[in-house]
DNA sequence: ACATTAATGACACCGGGTGTCAAATGGAAG
DNA sequence: CTTCCATTTGACACCCGGTGTCATTAATGT
């Protein structure tokens, strides 16, 4: 898909550029100089591309971030439709999402970086509620097929909510303490939720 | 606080308006235009002022919508410490979250009003998660004096992170169904929450 | 050569938000 | 009443993100 615009046969001038390497350019001008203080015309340069071009590539500049976000959704969807059905739902809900912040040894660094911004600069903290009802959406559908009930009904949205949720509060421990294992936060977590936070850890 | 500025023995020019009269102008251009279709411009005229002067009374056109919200957070604060200190703490947060959405039967209009447009205004949806991180600051500052650990440890965190979520998901529900009670909705997915969304509702 | 298709970049424009500063307003002291 | 001081106001300029428009460029096939 990415080099889809460059095969051949196809007429038309070709992309100057890509989403992917707008995105290099990007992340290196925010290491440098912050979110805030690097602005599109910054990232258009940089890239010798026109700033009205950027925004053929992405929609905002606050999407720069998310990479390839909502590909990675369907992914999540195939993994929730692997799960055997008999498990429990919330049992299922925490092996996809922790099976969901794997990343590969290379990737963990950037992956780092991502959530970094997004969870600590308050212009993409705010944007990231919209990009997370994707998510949200996936994990509510998950969740009313199970239980054989619509996806906009208050459990599996409630589920969805709390999951999200949970899911940051795990992304932010796990930022604010480097020597941590992103998928054992995510793991106690979950586990947690499952268990309704309650102070006995089960029933006697 | 309201007439504070308006108080004799105080130098200085009157203020020419307050928050609770821009708050009523501008909510008046929501019903009619839309949030995103009413420019700050258009506040700024129908009351008599000056654009400056609105970012004077709110930090941005999205706080308009808020009210005294944070005001009312000193009052949720309260009413945690008023549980009794041996109820399991999902408990009280289930209790307090549903008394602190109680509203007098004259505002309830406007309280739907205000979660209609946060909820469903993509702008306001987004900026919604840095007014509620001080809503969650409270749900795990009190978490956190409970179980004897500090505000910022996962549990207390992920436990306000999912109390958010849930409490948003019964506001869409509520929303979406204009013959339900919102302390009712509430309750039964704090409810669901503190019983981790398990299929069996109890132990055996 | 020619039409077609697609991407580009320049330009103008809108709207939210901020910094600055002179002017307006009102109380208090002379 | 005048002067001084504190405070709010509004005008102006500016920055930046985002969009609509349109001529231009680069690639294809005929």
């Amino acid at each position: 898909m990415s080099t889809a615009a460059n095969s051949p046969g196809r007429p038309g001038r070709r992309p100057s550029t890509s989403q992917v390497e707008l995105e290099k350019v990007a992340f290196r001008l925010f290491d440098r100089n912050g979110f805030d203080a690097t602005t599109v015309d910054d990232i258009a340069k940089a890239a010798g591309i026109g700033r009205r071009t950027f925004f053929r590539y992405f929609d905002s500049k606050n999407d720069v971030v998310w990479g390839a976000f909502t590909d990675q959704l369907e992914y999540m969807r195939e993994r929730f439709a692997a799960r055997p059905p008999a498990e429990p739902v919330m049992e299922s809900l925490r092996a996809v999402v922790v099976d969901f912040n794997r990343v590969e040894a290379g990737e963990t660094d950037r992956h780092r970086r991502r959530l970094q911004l997004i969870l600590r600069v308050p212009a993409l903290q705010a944007h990231s509620t919209l990009r997370y009802a994707d998510w949200r959406a996936v994990v509510a559908e998950f969740a009313a097929h199970r239980t054989g009930v619509h996806p906009g009904d208050l459990r599996p949205q409630a589920i969805a909510h709390a999951a999200l949720g949970t899911a940051l509060a795990a992304y932010e421990h796990w930022l604010g303490d480097p020597g941590s294992d992103l998928a054992t936060v995510l793991d106690t977590a979950f586990a947690e939720l499952a268990r309704g936070f309650g102070e006995e850890s089960r029933c006697s």
